[in-house]
DNA sequence: TTCGGCGTAA
DNA sequence: TATAATTACGCCGAAG
């Protein structure tokens, strides 16, 4: 038997909308509706693989129901904007898609779906009704079934409901249902039925009786309250029958053919998809792509010989700008593709029998003064550095400018900047195992034309809309130059004392296995005591001790749990030391041994110049930035990371209080600003005005509070979580988060203003112009709309501290070379940067870090940054 | 391989 | 209505 599947299309997108999380496209534009739709109508062209689809969708019009009754869906809303917005887009995908939609004027889509249904019945096809209106189940017949959406908890799920199925749930048949309603009516559409008849009496009735005029026949049977309300609601019970009743003869004009399933009009479809940047979807649509993407009007050139070699660089220099792009796999190196003018050079370095080049030779097109375009420059010039070549002028890196763009994208990679598809096996980061030497010399060369084109052609719009954001400067005074000092500091790195490093671990080792037997012991039993799982069973079911919290798959059995527990059971005692050696032992002492480099024995850090959102950089494998520093057992780990030799010294440098700075700088605050540049302890000024004692009178556990919120109000804080940092009331939390924002009003006057430009504009700024957008902040849940509150605050604070510390180490980077030290830059941790000096030097390289940074921005409050020395990063405290 | 839970830093 | 602090990365176990 042939199928039709037949969508509520106005029902769906609603239940998408809301259902969905806010979701948009790296241009701004919202897309969760047309998600969820796609999604919910995947699964059911999947699952019921239909012959016929098709989808209704109501116009805005008033239909033959107002007409009869003008109350009808009276005090409905109407979409949101973020929804209707996506409709028109939604129906082009749906165009493109090749599905049948179908609008009708006066009529509704549950009238539409009812006659397509009745023509199906009628030609002996099954119909299967998606939708998320319960009207629609009196549509429910032998041939015909509703699939009933709803959501719960941001999933979508669905009851199946056929004709038998009504008979279980309501004991009437499907027709029967209209007449349930015509007595109990529907608020939600604002149909009146019979005043004080509900959903039990109406079905009980109706089991009694049957339909409504089997009832008013009867009515005689029916005594008391209940006969004088059907009376008197007689009238408004036949009209509100009729009101609910579907309408099975909508003129639709079209034939069951016309619905017949078509494949997707699949450029038009693929184009939509793109655009919408759902590439989950598009992934697993599966298309087969033309492996080669158009090669963007760039003629390319294979060169595999030293000859060809010489004449290329001779165009390579003389021509104004040309993209350089490195296809790596692992290691080694397949080619190099350079754009110049209108031709895009691929060097063949594959070897072997294939070319007599290698990387060596490409010094020229490298060293040469030709402004270039890079992606990820960062990263091509610590690899060219192991073969001695530098990299002269780079001016434009694509990564960082999509970056800038769109910080809260989470890849960069070329090929999806460019939209273009790769020859199979073949990544650009040469991740996977396969190597480029699977594909041949022709697809490399139209390759590297379709990726060194791309990326001039794309560095230009970049550019253009950088300019138009004022973000020029951004880009090309501190994260292009940015990007050469932290390639520096990576080929730097950080010189580490191994044999100190592993004699740590093993004392954490001889404790830990201690600890394991102590925990065993008074567990009654050997368990892995690093699996949550098992170590909740044994405390929570074995032990029986009290569940403070739970997690998403079970007991929490967090630091904080572990707190509340530890007066109940000695071994709470244990397990917080086992976990705190343990974590030393496999993060700080087994992970850091791993990654030192065998020949100069130091730790090469990446820092990742396009990770976070709001500017920061980030620090991987391993990440130097979160080496412990508060438990002093912990705090050893610093120990071990030293001087390279003999003759340097570390010279350290943090800022103090940068965020509260940039706070009272942005808010204008004039008691912050005060503050500051009196020079005074904030937090405890702050605990003074806060509590409204003398400065001299604050003990030290109001500094702690205040500093609490101090920092709770960097973070857009709540009067609940700041109640449980500090183990008081939420009232109490509140009291001081009120007497703060009455001290500092310019705080308070920010907040406010922020939160409001950020909805309007849908973005913030930093000092230095760079943009976060914040989506959320439109969001129709609260959740999701307090984080993006929570974020408008913190990321112009964040983010302006980053921009600032990131000046600071371009000018600092920039003074050695000019003084010609012998001094590096070898860390930064958001607030705090590490030179290695010349021990001659010291005083030079202090005065000059401690220089740019305290310079580094024109505050209304001076920037303050203090300097320690030493031999170990531990010493510098 | 991927995800959740946990813990480290600013 | 019920919720409840910003930004990161790495390790481990459990589930796929």
């Amino acid at each position: 038997m042939e199928k039709m599947l037949v969508v509520d299309g106005n029902s769906i997108v609603n239940r998408a909308f809301y259902g969905v999380r806010m979701l948009t496209n790296s241009k701004g534009f919202f897309t969760n509706a047309i998600y969820g739709f796609l999604n919910i109508l995947y699964k059911y062209l999947e699952s019921e693989n239909p012959d016929y689809v098709c989808i209704a969708f109501d116009l805005k019009i008033p239909t033959f129901r107002h007409e009869k009754y003008s109350e009808y869906k009276a005090g409905r809303h109407g979409m949101p904007e973020e929804l209707a917005m996506q409709m028109p887009v939604l129906k082009e995908v749906l165009q493109a898609m090749n599905v049948k939609m179908i609008e009708i004027p006066r009529y509704e889509a549950d009238d539409i779906i009812g006659t397509i249904a009745e023509m199906c019945g009628n030609g002996g096809v099954e119909c299967a009704i998606v939708t998320g209106d319960r009207d629609a189940l009196q549509l429910a017949t032998d041939t015909s079934k509703v699939f009933l959406t709803s959501t719960k908890g941001g999933n979508t799920v669905t009851d199946v409901i056929d004709k038998e199925e009504i008979k279980n749930r309501y004991g009437v048949t499907p027709q029967l249902i209209i007449d349930a309603k015509g007595l109990m009516g529907d608020s939600s559409d604002n149909i009146p039925g019979v005043a004080g008849v509900g959903e039990k009496t109406a079905y009980g009735l109706i089991r009694d009786y049957g339909n409504l005029e089997q009832i008013y026949a009867n009515i005689g049977e029916i005594k008391g309250k209940l006969k004088e309300k059907l009376e008197s609601g007689r009238e408004s019970a036949f009209m509100s029958r009729e009101l609910a009743t579907i309408c099975k003869t909508v003129p639709i004009g079209i034939t069951l053919e016309e619905c017949r399933r078509k494949l997707p009009d699949e450029t038009a479809f693929k184009q939509k998809l793109y655009e919408l940047e759902f590439t989950a979807l598009l992934k697993k649509l599966d298309f087969k792509e033309s492996t080669q993407s158009k090669p963007a009007d760039f003629k390319y050139k294979t060169v595999k010989s030293q000859s060809e070699a010489k004449e290329s660089f001779g165009e390579i220099e003389k021509a104004e700008i040309i993209a350089v792009y490195l296809f790596k796999y692992g290691a080694e190196m397949a080619g190099v593709g350079v754009a110049a003018g209108e031709t895009v050079y691929y060097f063949n370095l594959a070897g072997g029998l294939l070319s007599d080049l290698d990387i060596t030779d490409l010094k020229p097109v490298f060293e040469c003064n030709t402004p270039k375009v890079m992606h990820y420059s960062k990263d091509e010039i610590v690899y060219l550095n192991k073969y001695g070549i530098a990299i002269n002028n780079i001016e434009f890196d694509t990564a960082i400018a999509a970056y800038i763009l769109e910080p809260s994208r989470s890849k960069y990679d070329i090929d999806i900047l460019l939209n273009i598809q790769l020859p199979e096996g073949f990544a650009p980061k040469g991740k996977n195992k396969k190597t480029p030497f699977d594909a041949d010399e022709e697809i490399m060369a139209r390759t590297a034309a379709a990726i060194c084109g791309g990326m001039l052609n794309l560095s230009k719009s970049q550019k253009t809309e950088i300019e138009a954001r004022e973000q020029l400067s951004l880009l090309s005074d501190v994260e292009m130059p940015l990007s050469y000092t932290l390639a520096q500091m990576e080929i730097a790195g950080f010189k580490v004392d191994k044999e100190k490093l592993a004699q740590f671990s093993v004392m954490l080792d001889n404790r830990i296995t201690q600890l394991v037997r102590i925990i065993y012991e008074r567990a009654g039993g050997e368990f892995n005591i690093n699996s949550t799982k098992q170590l909740g069973e044994v405390l929570f079911d074995k032990l029986g001790l009290p569940v403070v919290k739970k997690t998403k798959t079970g007991y929490s059995t967090d630091s904080d749990v572990l707190d509340k527990l530890e007066p109940e059971n000695p071994i709470i005692t244990s397990i917080k030391e086992y976990r705190t050696l343990a974590k030393l032992k496999s993060t700080y002492c087994d992970g850091l041994l791993q990654v030192i480099d065998e020949s100069d024995g130091k730790i090469h850090s990446k820092f990742m110049q396009t990770v976070t959102v709001t500017g920061r950089i980030s620090s991987t494998e391993p990440n130097l930035q979160n080496i412990p520093i508060k438990l002093e057992l912990g705090r050893e780990i610093r120990h071990m990371f030293v001087a390279s030799d003999e003759d340097h010294i570390l010279v350290d440098a943090d800022y103090s209080q940068i965020e509260l700075r940039v706070l009272a700088h942005i808010a204008q605050d004039e008691n912050m600003i005060k503050a500051f540049k009196e020079n005074e302890d904030i937090h405890r000024i702050t605990a003074s005005q806060v509590f409204g004692v003398p400065f001299e009178d604050v003990t030290p556990q109001m500094r702690n509070n205040a500093k609490a919120v101090n920092f709770g109000i960097v973070y857009g804080i709540s009067d609940f979580a700041l109640g449980i940092d500090l183990g008081i009331s939420r009232r109490e939390a509140k009291a001081y988060i009120e007497g703060y924002l009455e001290k500092y009003r310019g705080v308070r006057e920010y907040m406010k203003e922020i939160v409001e430009k950020a909805t309007v504009d849908g973005y913030v700024t930093t000092l230095l112009g760079r943009r976060r957008y914040i989506p959320e902040l439109k969001s129709t849940r609260f959740l999701e709309r307090s984080f993006g509150q929570r974020v408008a605050m913190n990321t112009p604070i964040q983010g302006s501290a980053a921009d600032i510390i990131k000046v600071a180490m371009v000018r600092v980077q920039k003074r050695i070379k000019r003084e010609n030290l012998p001094s590096r830059l070898i860390l930064q941790v958001h607030d705090e940067l590490i030179i290695e000096a010349h021990k001659d030097d010291v005083d030079k390289v202090s005065a000059l870090l401690l220089e740019e940074m305290e310079n580094a921005a024109n505050l209304s409050v001076p920037l303050v940054a203090n300097i320690e020395t030493g031999k170990s990063w531990y010493d510098c405290k």
